[in-house]
DNA sequence: AATTAATATGAGAATCATTGTCAAGAAAAA
DNA sequence: TTTTTCTTGACAATGATTCTCATATTAATT
């Protein structure tokens, strides 16, 4: 966690940017958080210790935290972004529950060898992918 | 292709709804265009034979291609919707070129058969998929 | 320290795809 | 024909995100 915000200050620095107040409290808060939080989510937990913040500079934080590679940008189709810890995480897919939102993550090397059997076949070079699957958790099927 | 029209129809009378010529001008640009066309296109072309009809009108109409099971909307990230054609076509996945924007279809049943496995392993009940492998096609590798 | 240069912030406007509102029009029902 | 129902187009509204800009902060230079 320390790190975490040692290697944003370090990415910071390294273009020429500054770690304020703002920055470390919206990473800080980014990271004590479960992964799949929303920018708006981050803003309302920002502001109950620092009430003066902005959503620009939320959402901007929030960017910069991606650019540095600490954070992986998601969007579910609902709308809106998430972000979710990225630093020493592997890669992983997303199990997303269409009733109480609840996401359950996954990672599969035999889906992943047969995207990438199947991009070859297409002569694709793959650099990245998006599986979501979508249903009803135990819970919700009653 | 007519008969996509008739299928239309259908489900618009059956939802006390009409075939107004608007809706057949647009249901049929939609018909006659290849997959993954962006609602604005699809405005554009309508309007090169219609100049009178508003947006919020072809906006109404995809949706209800969408709803009578004929069209099938995307979102590919792009920050806009796309609709294929939906009727007969079964189900498939997207590779995507991240540089020409090409999109090649394909469906892979053993990949199919593994999400539903891994999501029975965590209880659930998949209804929907979406998968999306992004890449450079063999052209944009140079 | 004083001055200058660079970067950051918050407030609010702007953007962009999409949806809502509503008065006027067209079609169907009575 | 009158009444009811459904459609339309113009334009306002939405909501997430980004941009603008005047004002702070901080760093660099003198
Ligand atoms: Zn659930
Ligand atoms: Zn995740
Ligand atoms: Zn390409
Ligand atoms: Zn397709």
């Amino acid at each position: 966690m320390q790190e975490m915000i040692t290697i944003f200050q370090d990415y910071l620095q390294q273009n020429g940017l500054r770690l304020t107040s703002q920055r470390e409290l919206i990473a800080r808060t980014f990271f004590q958080n479960r992964g799949h939080i929303s920018t708006e989510e981050i803003y309302r937990q920002v502001r109950k210790i620092a009430p003066g913040i902005g959503f620009a500079t939320t959402y901007r934080t929030m960017k910069l935290l991606a650019e540095s590679g600490l954070a992986s940008l998601r969007r579910f189709g609902e709308g809106f972004s998430r972000y979710e810890p990225a630093g020493t995480a592997e890669h992983h897919d997303h199990l997303i529950c269409t009733k109480c939102g609840k996401i359950i993550e996954f990672e599969n090397d035999r889906i992943e060898a047969l995207q990438k059997s199947v991009a070859r076949r297409h002569g694709f070079h793959v650099t990245d992918h998006k599986l979501e699957v979508y249903g009803l958790c135990r819970k919700c099927r009653q």
